[in-house]
DNA sequence: AATAAACGTTGACGCAACGTCAGCCGCAAG
DNA sequence: CTTGCGGCTGACGTTGCGTCAACGTTTATT
């Protein structure tokens, strides 16, 4: 059995301009190009066009893919149980997706007959989906699904006032951090003190507390570029890396 | 507090170029641009980035993004609850995909012989309307928003393991249904094999399993046309009833 | 045998969502 | 005064095709 382009696209769901490209960059060759330059495939074609549907369904770039389907090792059947877990993956990163956007249609319909109180339940609702969408992967490798859902339940909880009491924490923290700066000294009084301040911050949506978090959190202000920016933004130059030290003078201390 | 580029981006984990990008096609205009031509941000901006970087994980194209957040709560729901419908296919696909890796594994292992047509099902796109009944927005209306979602979330709590080996055991059941189809015996050995798959598959959501239990819920799928709907597309007509049988055999053998 | 429809072919341009140059301007520090 | 940093605007590159246009082949119909 034999397939002109036409037939194989429609066979396979595919377009006639996928197919060409696909010769073009060598990802799926045709058997033979006949006498008047068509392009002929045959079952062989067939079984790698699926191959090649599969990993594309799971996202993998053409170059790879190539990689893989034209590598002497590859194995069919290995491969096809790996796409089954790697479909079974999507499916449930899908799902969470799907979550997510669920929960903001809900808060869209809700918001409009919601007491203060509710709105303010929506809002951390919202705060806490933003986090998750954006960060909630790699914070949650990072410091593990208990620690983050027990954060998350924490922030939960929280009434408005708290919620303004660790603003007002915060505030004075930018404050003190400014004030310690001055002195140059990261160890000095001033700087224990925004240190300590931070802790009290913290203590808003951390389920408990210890010396090796606070240090290692700390020490994320300088890795990590969005965190850096936001103190040097809301006090100065340095802030991150001022704050750092500080608390690594504190958790020692 | 205002922002230039680079500290926006430094914050919100973007690059340079990204907010450029943002600026031209509309979805983010800076606050204003100074004297020297320097795009600068306010609060207001760095909000409408989180938003904005909120529906990009969730995969929402930013030209939908923009009509979400530059529009009112009705077209915001609406954006989302045609997104929702994206999703929603994009799964029952990979749902389809899942069966195909299935039946190709089992021909390899069998030596068993797939049509060029069979090779491709899942990534022609014909039979997602039928599906709509399961999956789409109806079966929302038809059982309420709170039942599917709790539904939706019991998988999303599943492990990636857990959930590949439901995937795999619900497949082989369609499988086993379609073979002892064949015999047309709903008491025979393959017959009692699909039943005991379907009974392996329900113990990933059911906290116990009991004789009555299972034979009521088969019962539903012959009552419920939801039900049968499903069974029937993915397997083939008269499945729901003759699974129904089989569950009724083994139940009470 | 002529002709039209339905195939096939190769360019070439367009699209999203940016990355990555190049080339230029403004401004604070050494 | 020049060095370095940050800002700016083009403009071209990338991936995986969609969508013409212009032209050759095969098949069906007149």
């Amino acid at each position: 059995m034999t397939y002109t382009v036409q037939k194989l696209a429609a066979l396979a769901g595919v377009s006639k301009r996928t197919l060409r490209y696909y010769d073009q960059i060598g990802l799926l060759k045709p058997a033979e190009i006949n006498a008047s330059g068509y392009r002929i495939y045959t079952e062989k074609e067939v079984d790698l066009l699926q191959q090649i549907l599969f990993y594309r369904a799971l996202e993998v770039d053409l170059n790879t893919i190539r990689s893989i389907v034209h590598s002497p090792a590859f194995d069919r059947k290995r491969a096809l149980e790996e796409h089954r877990k790697q479909l079974a993956a999507k499916q449930q990163q899908i799902n969470l997706l799907l979550g997510n956007v669920e929960k903001s249609i809900q808060m869209i319909e809700r918001k409009g007959h919601m007491s203060a109180k509710e709105k303010f339940a929506g809002f951390k609702e919202e705060k806490l989906a933003e986090n998750e969408a954006m960060y909630g992967e790699e914070v949650r490798e990072a410091y593990g699904e208990e620690v983050v859902d027990a954060a998350n339940q924490k922030f939960r909880d929280m009434t408005a006032v708290q919620y303004e009491e660790m603003q007002k924490t915060e505030q004075q923290l930018f404050l003190k951090i400014k004030e310690a700066m001055q002195t140059g000294n990261p160890a000095g009084t001033e700087a224990l003190q925004a240190a300590e301040l931070h802790r009290k911050w913290l203590a808003f949506t951390w389920p408990s507390y210890s010396k090796e978090a606070h240090a290692g959190l700390a020490e994320m202000y300088v890795q990590d570029e969005r965190f850096t920016a936001y103190y040097e933004n809301y006090i100065q130059k340095g802030a991150a890396q001022f704050l750092r030290d500080s608390i690594q003078h504190y958790t020692k201390g």
